[in-house]
DNA sequence: CTGAAAGCGCTAACAA
DNA sequence: TTGTTAGCGCTTTCAG
């Protein structure tokens, strides 16, 4: 039974009590730089037990140099995706006996730095961040030189590291699949237009038509936000104009939004008009009708950023992974 | 413009730099404990500049003995109500400048005492903790002295602070609301049946029932598992025994696989049997049709739970917070 | 108002 | 194999 602690216990208390040395009880904590005579072992061990020491790793931290932690910035946790992504995350990264630091932004763009700032400060080993707008704050992370990986489509700025699946083209397989099921006219709801990745899918988008001869038509792009929301009323505002046959929701949030206001109009879906959409998490396979979407390989994406923060530096700035097109009914598949 | 620096920059450069000493580099940055002089105090700001100098926050917190972290603990981040109870807390956290360890224990026991263990060497200051299963690891805690606010319900153990909803009285309320719409039978979809907030939520469901002299079947009690996919897999089990009028799927996951599986069984939700559910999110507010649903509220909860532990030691053990029934076409109304 | 110096708890180089 | 000790970078007391 341990002692009860008036004043913290701490290595020296554990040293005396096993009539040993600092050094011995770190070494056998650490199982190393240096070995340990098995009895002198025991006896550090038991002093441990006796007086309920716990190691401080903050202490450590500093004499070692190493926090064994690293910093996930994102926009919002509360988006599935970016949970489905932060719980990837902290699974790999745990494997490698490091934490995870949460900086949920709350999609404003001064909170982001501040966070970053603290996390900084905090001496993460390195960052994960997917940023709230287009201009991320990859100069405050590079001057401070700790490795980042971005789960971004980024400007191609000198090294920094980027994971990413090529959005364009997952946009244009998806929206490719619409048109091979007949659809001519295809509407997209896009994120802020000055994201990057809203260019990508919208370019993605374009190509697609392009290449089926089928035209682009201003009126089907509407551009607002990743949101379910914005999804709704996009819905709506087509209401005004007429609606296309299919539907191109570039977030799932958005596509979540379209299904309730669809559902309001007494549209079916896929029946009255179809509709897809890009990083659909699992909550996409319990809609009704299911969702067919782009969906990104989480786990890998986790396991490739956990490994190249370990890695670091390294040369890959820009590293692409695969796709999927996950094939839901909501597009007329069945 | 910062010098480029070999050796990471320390107080000690800064001070050098300002041709003072180190310990009012301190007060500048921390505006205290002591008053500087202005001039003083631009100087050293000017070497801060000039340096790139950046503090580090490990050894402050050894230091100071403080690391203004907090450590989450829960069974899955992607689970879209611990998603948004993480969104709140952190920002209610930073707040107070304080930052969240991200524990998900990714719904497995041993991982979870690992996260614990691992927090709190890291000496955070607190812990918030949702357990995967009924035996949380409150001694391992409390033996480390750390402040800890459990948002299960737990057994009435001595000194562990709980903030909570009344789940009893919440699965009454929702259940009773389904009675008033008229329904007489209504089936109840329980995650482990050894998990206290599982008894809870049924033994309300069983209290709204037997005020209503409507009887208990134990047929249509179907306990599993709190996921989507055992929402999904009730749905079948019960068609085999004949369906009830109404549903009562105890957690948001199980309700979305109840929507699912209903849908393909071609049963209209809420025309041939109703739903409803518990810890809905604001997904609810977008299924089709929006579910009624049982609603936590995440941000005076995240806010009691920062106050709870800043403000340790504390009496008031078990904290009830207010739940209210939000309202969706699921159960028939319209 | 400012400087010197003693820690915070641990690591690891150096000695023994 | 083990002990001693000088840091890690910062806070804060105690003297000036």
């Amino acid at each position: 039974m341990p002692d009860v602690n008036y004043r913290k216990v701490t290595r020296v208390d554990v040293a005396r009590e096993a009539g040993t040395s600092v050094a011995v009880v770190s070494y056998v904590i650490n199982n190393g730089p240096r070995p340990v005579a098995e009895a002198t072992k025991q006896k550090v061990l038991a002093a441990i037990k006796k007086t309920g020491y716990r190691p401080n790793g903050i202490a450590k931290a500093l004499a070692s140099g190493s926090t064994q932690t690293y910093g996930l910035v994102i926009p919002d946790i509360s988006n599935p995706f970016l949970a489905s992504i932060a719980h990837a995350l902290q699974r790999e990264a745990f494997k490698h006996g490091h934490v995870l630091l949460l900086g949920d932004a709350g999609d404003s763009r001064v909170r982001e730095k501040e966070l970053i700032n603290n996390l900084l400060l905090r001496q993460v080993e390195g960052l994960i961040y997917t940023s709230v707008d287009r201009h991320p704050y990859i100069d405050l992370i590079q001057s401070s030189g700790t490795p980042c990986v971005m789960l971004d489509r980024v400007d191609p700025t000198e090294g920094v590291s980027a994971l990413q699946v090529n959005e364009k083209l997952a946009a244009y397989k998806i929206t490719r699949h619409l048109i091979e099921h007949g659809f001519k006219d295809i509407g997209i709801i896009c994120g802020p237009i000055e994201m990057l990745n809203t260019q990508d899918r919208l370019s993605g988008w374009e190509n697609a038509l392009v290449e089926a001869n089928l035209g682009i038509q201003k009126k089907w792009v509407i551009a607002g936000q990743y949101t379910r929301d914005w999804g709704y009323q996009a819905i709506y505002q087509m209401q005004k104009i007429g609606f296309p046959e299919a539907i191109f929701a570039t977030n799932e949030l958005q596509a979540f939004g379209c299904l309730k206001a669809l559902a309001e109009l007494k549209l079916r879906v896929p029946e009255d008009i179809a509709l897809v959409c890009f990083n659909g998490t699992v909550q996409s396979e319990y809609t009704v009708p299911t969702l067919t979407t782009v969906r990104q390989p989480v786990d890998k994406i986790a396991e490739k950023a956990i490994q190249i923060l370990q890695n670091w530096p390294n040369k890959e700035a820009i590293c692409e992974v695969d796709f999927e097109l996950q094939i839901g009914h909501s597009c007329g598949c069945w």
